[in-house]
DNA sequence: CTACCATCCTGGTTGC
DNA sequence: TGCAACCAGGATGGTA
């Protein structure tokens, strides 16, 4: 579920009731999600403040003044709940459970389990193995149409597939992905090495602008995704191609119809009509 | 370096 | 209504 802007979402939402405050107590019910969780995690956490957070690519980063950072994975079914009350308990797949000093209790919740929590030293971030191969952020200065270009030049896989690579720029996922690739009228199948300048420069502006927008709509609540404060986002009904296979092409003066194909074993949903094979 | 594919899991939906 | 098959927002790690 959670893309870039959904992660930015949850972010944002726990910020105002974790910064500052204390974690009074770590409940760990299991041993790992994707990996198992770090040595003595509960007691690393117990006692550590929370002095600040940041997003990276999909991953939310929370600066402790232990000098150790708590990464934040949702892979593709995890879930934070705010339980204002500090009483709700744990249901099924509430795998930790952190209790602030301001009584508020933070739920990870993530059935399937691909996601993953760790810490990491504070002072070097960027050896992790999670956080050392990304690209750059998609919403920064640094993924510009000359850094793209450079990157797509001598790439034979389809573009969609190239987006979706976190090397190449991070925190994209399946959804915008076909949105961004839908807004520039480029098919996605397209080779990667046959975009064109005026192509490569519209791609980024539209991954931007749907990044953007969507941050501002709270994400995208497919399935039971919700905020971290319980309300639900609503770019979903935005969508112009993503689970519309069927519908016709929401572009004006378009009589295309959104189709669904499979590419690298994930579904990519565009119009055969105005999105053009580069 | 690039490309392809299997894999980690649960749960919701679809189809017989 | 039961049950099996299939599908899902991610990303690693192995192999070629």
């Amino acid at each position: 579920m959670p893309e870039l802007p959904e992660v930015e979402t949850v972010m944002r939402g726990l910020m105002p009731v974790m910064a500052g405050q204390k974690i009074n107590r770590a409940s760990i019910n299991r041993e790992g999600l994707r990996w198992p969780f770090p040595e003595r995690f509960a007691k690393r956490l117990k006692g550590a403040r929370v002095q600040g957070m940041q997003r990276r690519a999909k991953y939310i980063l929370m600066a402790l003044d232990t000098e150790e950072t708590l990464l934040v994975h949702l892979g593709m079914s995890g879930k934070v709940t705010i339980d204002e009350s500090g009483a709700q308990p744990p249901a099924k797949h509430d795998h930790v459970v952190l209790d602030m000093e301001n009584g508020v209790r933070i739920l990870f919740n993530d059935p399937r389990r691909f996601g993953a929590l760790d810490l990491l030293d504070s002072a070097n971030l960027d050896s992790h193995k999670l956080l050392k191969s990304l690209g750059p952020e998609p919403l920064g200065n640094a993924f510009n149409p000359e850094y793209f270009a450079a990157r797509l030049k001598g790439r034979k896989s389809p573009v969609k597939t190239t987006l979706l690579d976190q090397k190449i720029v991070a925190g994209l996922g399946n959804i915008y992905v076909c949105e961004a690739l839908w807004r520039a009228g480029i098919a996605p199948q397209s080779s990667s090495a046959a975009l064109d300048p005026a192509h490569i420069s519209s791609l980024v502006t539209h991954i931007r602008d749907v990044l953007t927008e969507a941050i501002a709509a709270g994400g995208s609540s497919l399935k039971d995704y919700r905020q971290a404060n319980g309300a639900l986002g609503y770019f979903q009904h935005s969508f112009a191609t993503y689970g519309r296979e069927g519908a016709p092409c929401p572009k004006p003066d378009c009589d295309g119809g959104i189709i669904r194909i499979v590419q690298s074993g994930r579904s990519s949903f565009y119009c055969p009509v105005c999105q053009q094979q580069a």
